[in-house]
DNA sequence: CGAAGTGATGGGACTTGGTCTCATCAACCG
DNA sequence: CGGTTGATGAGACCAAGTCCCATCACTTCG
């Protein structure tokens, strides 16, 4: 075998996501039991632990690839530019990743991730590694190590504002998040002395 | 009783910190259970989970402490100043809690952390936790959502640097954070526009 | 001084997340 | 047709976390 699709039954793993995301919002994350998502995908729970480290695991797919591009995004920003212009160049890198079918499952998926500890806990850490990452590609082109650190921070929360927003109208996320970034980096510019 | 002290055997919680730390340190902290923790601070697993909700918290104690502390030092900072200049308020505010005996155990309880995915999510989460609360409180001030958010985080960075300098030099936190404070604030205002 | 009450603890049953190992079964390959 | 591979099923097993109830030290009140 080697067309890299030809499955026995395919899509075990969007399966697992959507049954995973439909009892989460039935019966709340707490309630369902990671056999009975795998029950509902026509799996059992050795299958999904395979698909999945985790129980959380199943609502944070996909984090290596935004990993992948935020990096790309910043290393492939020509090079002149500064600190900020690079992390734009990253939030512009994963614009492709958001689908319209990503936005309509958006809101729910935010439900479930604001009604549980342990997956909020997952979210921050997901963000802190996206920072992290961030970070790390912004030194690797020189820029010194607190610099990188709040301009990977403010880019956080670029991409923060910037989700909420498309989720709600929608278009082209590169659009919506160079917006947020451009907002984040005037308040930040204007932010008066502690001292 | 009443004295708020006279317990049965003193100082339990203080017992299960330490033993927990020790621990974590000999040999790691999946390879610690809880039931062995409470056995060495002479309890039970019931105790333990009595004190703490989870085997995380143990290493993360005192956070609502803190996040009062924090939210004081923001509504307490005199009104004309700006949001970078209540965060430094916040900053200074939780110094107090920064003991010689916590510097002391410092270092050990940051390498447990680092060496365990499931203890940096707490982490993660407790200073996104640490970001919400201040942004709140700036709010509170009449501090519009987006500066709120960016100075919050700002903090968040300077929290972290100050705290990993606060352990190599010791000294008074509140100067060490502040100095931290201002050289963040320094290094978001000099970033080049995204444009 | 003894009885009832209170708060922290011990003990153990129980559920579930997560790991591990082994058997199975479909597809592919020679 | 027989062997290999890769995904799955099945079930034992451990530890985290919850619950419930008994216990024991200490206090308070009669």
């Amino acid at each position: 075998m080697m067309c890299g699709m030809g499955r026995w039954e395919p899509d075990a793993r969007d399966r697992l996501v959507r049954a995973a995301l439909d009892l989460f919002d039935e019966q709340g994350y707490e309630n369902t039991a990671v056999a009975q998502i795998a029950e509902r995908a026509g799996l059992t729970k050795s299958t999904y632990f395979r698909h999945f480290k985790d129980k959380r695991e199943v609502l944070f797919g996909g984090q290596d690839e935004l990993v992948e591009l935020l990096v790309k995004g910043i290393a492939g920003t020509p090079e002149p530019a500064g600190a900020l212009k690079a992390v734009e160049g990253a939030l512009v890198a994963i614009a492709v990743t958001f689908s319209e079918e990503r936005r309509a499952n958006g809101p729910r998926r935010l439900a479930v991730i604001a009604a549980n500890d342990e997956l909020r806990e997952r979210d921050a850490m997901k963000m802190a590694g996206f920072s992290t990452v961030m970070q790390e590609a912004l030194r690797q082109r020189g820029v010194p190590e607190l610099d990188a650190a709040v301009a990977a921070e403010l880019g956080i929360v670029a991409l923060r504002v910037g989700y909420d927003r498309w989720l709600e109208v929608g278009g082209d996320f590169a659009e919506v998040a160079r917006r947020a970034l451009e907002e984040v980096r005037l308040a930040a510019r204007d932010l008066e002395g502690a001292e």
